[in-house]
DNA sequence: TTAGGGTTAG
């Protein structure tokens, strides 16, 4: 039988909270003051959260036999929970139970949560199993349980049926967790049915994960409905439907919702400021980006949004700045390292990315798979076959990282740049993961860069039998049968794109000047400068060829005659582009063009030989794994011829802000 | 009196 252990009163605690025995308590009897005192220190210690103390305290009670009131504990095991203090949580678990003492419900569901907190779920789950009584706080914990492994969905939802057949009803709380476990719509209907039916929506913990889901289950029109029927206004709901706009590459109607959320009177706020950033990051749209800057200053010791602030300059191409916010932070986690070894890796400043990576190894936090990712594509963009080896081959040994399938991809990106077709061939097949479409995709851009048909045509196969409606896989390929004048198997390739109604989405440009968003698409009018635009381009032109310009016209994919092809190439929407810039901007700018697709190679007319022309940078915002350097990057030059600055009236807005509500 | 929300790097 259980021995009963004594319980005392404390004189400043009313009785109701603490535990009481029905048993005769001799310790009371032979010295109640005293041990009272004992215990009213201990909950006092408890409450103020020192935990030394309280801990100490707590072994005195021990030696007594004696136990507290569970609020006490309560809250001395919150403090080893923000404290991250293990041994003294487990330390309060078994003196709580010993003895045969079974703590309460109430105890038993904090004790729980702390071992999920603490990331101890096998002892969670013994906890759980053994518990006499659970209510909808346990079932909800062991739901967070579940939701701790990111492939614990089924098992939450699982967890779900479990407490229904159990007769315990989900409350805002469970519901608020569950909704973490729907990866897809059907579930995640299925799940909002009994939320409307009772009347939890209104929750606002529940409209903002709900919010949250449904963008990241990509229909943003029902999380936007979700957010509209919001009566009483949270900062989190507003924070949650900005943050869905920006994740689902909506950047237009991100900071149109942030502007409201100011509106309504509520602050600038750390959250709503990230994902605008991430907003701008994703759109390329750097003066918007320079604009939450100074606001983001206010925020110097929030380093989740300094890194956004970071990465957007990295994303944007302005990597001076981006240095700068690196240099200035005293405070640089192992994100802020890997974003900004990214950021110069994906500008064409590898060797910098790899003095950056050994730095960081001497005095940064410790790297993880994401800065190697970084590294071996610093490597793969420079060219430098045999460090990216050295670095792939030495990771598990002096990181402990094992390599994923994005290094293997990195591996496929270096060796097909560097030519060797074959051996990259060999690797995707002793990888130990399956080779994906981005790794088969960095093989066929290699095809298409060393021009090996008979690979590039194997390649496809394997890339759309995986994904038959990848629009880039097409093109790419047809660009590899035209660049070798295979025209009967570009036909070919159309016409399974017909066939399979694949769309090629028109390449787009845009650039940004004072306020304003200008895109081009090639062939479109409509642009009001457009006579003049393509006055100047004409000349530019003349220049270039006057200077020796020849265009490739391999990157045309039509059989045209070539003065037609040359005339084809004439009018790209880079071009466009970049001469509107030439026209509009202020001298020793640089002009920054952003672009939906890849980089046609046949802007690289602007290499820094042309003179005439020689303040552009093309960031690349593409859909498409990496080929070229996503950033063309030309020096400033004395020389440039600017032209008159013309008033802009028009604001078009680059296609790829699709309005979704 | 215990359980739940947004935001960073590929």
């Amino acid at each position: 039988m259980r021995q009963r252990v004594p319980v005392l009163r404390t004189a400043s605690l009313p009785a109701s909270r603490l535990h009481t025995s029905p048993l005769p308590n001799p310790l009371a009897e032979k010295n109640p003051p005293a041990l009272s005192a004992l215990v009213e220190e201990f909950t006092k210690l408890c409450h103020q959260h020192d935990l030394r103390r309280a801990m100490a305290a707590m072994e005195s009670l021990e030696r007594h036999g004696i136990r507290a009131d569970p609020v006490a504990y309560s809250e001395l095991i919150k403090c080893c929970i923000a404290r991250n203090a293990v041994e003294e949580g487990r330390h309060v678990h078994r003196h709580v139970a010993s003895e045969g003492f079974e703590p309460k419900m109430f105890l038993n569901n904090v004790i729980l949560n702390m071992y999920v907190k603490f990331g101890f779920l096998g002892d969670a789950w013994q906890l759980f199993d053994k518990m006499p009584e659970r209510n909808v706080v346990s079932w909800t914990t062991m739901v967070s349980a579940a939701l701790a492994n990111p492939q614990g969905g089924r098992e939450a939802l699982g967890l779900l049926l479990q407490m229904n057949r159990d007769g315990v009803r989900p409350n805002m709380y469970t519901f608020s967790s569950v909704l973490r476990a729907c990866d897809n719509l059907r579930t995640l209907r299925v799940i909002h049915c009994p939320i409307v039916k009772s009347g939890l929506e209104s929750d606002i913990f529940v409209r903002s994960s709900l919010i949250d889901i449904y963008a990241k289950c990509g229909d943003l029109d029902s999380g936007f409905c979700v957010f509209n029927e919001m009566v009483t206004q949270d900062l989190v709901v507003w924070n949650s439907i900005i943050g869905a706009f920006a994740q689902g590459g909506n950047a237009y109607k991100a900071l149109d919702l942030f502007l409201q959320m100011r509106r309504a009177g509520f602050p600038s706020n750390q959250a709503a400021l990230t994902s605008v950033l991430r907003a701008c990051t994703g759109s390329v749209m750097l003066e918007m980006g320079r604009q939450v800057h100074a606001q983001v200053l206010k925020f110097e010791t929030d380093l989740i949004l300094n890194n956004a602030l970071l990465d957007m300059y990295c994303k944007c191409g302005d990597l001076d700045e981006a240095h700068a916010v690196f240099q200035r932070r005293s405070q640089k986690d192992v994100i802020s390292w890997s974003t900004m070894i990214a950021g110069l890796a994906q500008n064409g400043r590898s060797m910098e990315a790899l003095k950056l990576f050994e730095m960081m190894k001497e005095t940064g936090p410790k790297p993880n798979y994401i800065t190697i990712v970084g590294v071996l594509f610093a490597c793969s963009h420079a060219g430098m076959l045999e460090e990216g080896w050295h670095y792939f081959r030495s990771m598990e040994v002096c990181f402990g990282i094992k390599p994923q399938r994005e290094h293997y991809g990195c591996m496929v990106d270096l060796l097909g740049r560097a030519g060797k077709l074959e051996e990259a061939l060999e690797f995707i097949s002793e990888m130990e993961c399956k080779p994906d479409t981005i790794i088969w995709k960095s093989l066929l851009g290699a095809c298409r860069v060393h021009r090996n048909v008979n690979l590039a045509t194997y390649v496809a196969k394997q890339i759309l039998e995986l994904d038959p409606n990848d629009e880039g896989v097409y093109i790419l390929l047809s660009n590899i049968y035209a660049g070798s004048n295979q025209w009967e198997d570009v036909k070919d390739v159309r016409k399974v794109m017909r066939d399979r109604r694949v769309k090629k989405e028109p390449g787009c440009s845009w650039i940004e000047v004072g306020k304003q968003t200008h895109a081009f698409i090639v062939g479109d009018k409509s642009h009001p400068q457009i006579e003049s635009i393509l006055r100047e381009l004409d000349q530019i032109i003349t220049r270039l060829v006057d200077a020796g310009y020849v265009p490739d016209t391999s990157f045309v994919l039509h059989d045209l005659e070539r003065e037609q092809k040359e005339e084809s190439l004439r009018y790209h929407s880079e071009k466009l582009a970049i001469v509107f810039g030439l026209m509009n901007s202020v001298e020793r700018k640089p002009i920054r063009i952003m672009k939906n697709l890849r980089i046609c190679g046949c802007s690289m007319l602007l290499e820094p030989d042309a003179s005439s022309c020689t303040r552009a940078k093309v960031v690349e915002r593409s859909r498409e794994d990496s080929d070229i350097s996503n950033c063309l990057f030309l020096p400033l030059s004395e020389s440039n011829n600017l032209g008159p600055s013309i008033p802009l009236s028009s604001h078009r807005r680059p296609p790829l802000a699709r309005q979704n509500a």
